[in-house]
DNA sequence: CAGTATCCGCTTGGATACTG
DNA sequence: CAGTATCCAAGCGGATACTG
């Protein structure tokens, strides 16, 4: 996945800088408290709603289920409801929500990989 | 620095879904709702306070502030204070800080270019 | 210019109770 | 099990006024 191209930004820049564009809002939802560990937690699984709370400790029944709310409504995550007693639902990323987590599972890779490197600079300034 | 053997497991994934793993701290002042733009911003660019101010159209005085101080603690970024009348102060990346910039850029360059995938599939769901 | 101080409303998140 | 509804406390974020 090196689009060469991407890096060199040939395309037009800078829209998020703007206040009225609307990948204001999509970068919210996924730079949100929640967004982003919910997207790593569905790597590539399916998983149901009790499964993911325990997965994403500290997260509280109310962000998950309005995060899944949110991701659902952007296309970025699948929603399976089994009819049957008791309840069986299951989430998923949909092709466009793994490419969202794609792109955030660098920055995710990159923190943990880096932490003693910024923990350190963090002492030193 | 074999503490917690973050740098031993490299590959190592789900560490930050952990509520007590460090790398959270850091991924919220990142995904804080102005920390993405403010390093968008200061793409390999030399921005004083009101600068940054106009080209992240709609931040207030005090989150760029905040923001500010928070990303030079822990190392992104950095400051210099030119002892002159009216004030003049500069910010940059630190070579840690255009890190986590190319990081981040595939995520907001992916928005950029997407949106109207994404905006289309908010419609079909 | 580069911020800080202040006030205020919204969001976050925990706990609990309740439903299908 | 998989949520929703409600209340409440705490903190985050925004607008404005003010200072060196």
């Amino acid at each position: 996945m090196s689009e060469k191209g991407v890096l060199n930004h040939p395309f037009r820049k800078g829209e998020l800088l703007d206040l009225n564009c609307p990948s204001r809002e999509i970068l919210q939802h996924i730079a949100s408290r929640w967004g982003i560990l919910v997207l790593i937690a569905l790597d590539r699984e399916t998983l149901r709603f009790s499964e993911l709370r325990k997965k994403i400790s500290g997260i509280s029944e109310k962000m998950l289920s309005q995060t899944l709310q949110t991701f659902e409504k952007d296309g970025f995550i699948h929603r399976t409801m089994l009819p049957v007693m008791p309840p069986h639902t299951e989430y998923r990323l949909t092709p466009l929500g793994l490419e969202v987590y794609e792109q955030v599972i660098h920055l995710s890779d990159w923190i943990e990989l880096n932490l003693p490197r910024v923990l350190n600079a963090g002492k030193e300034a």
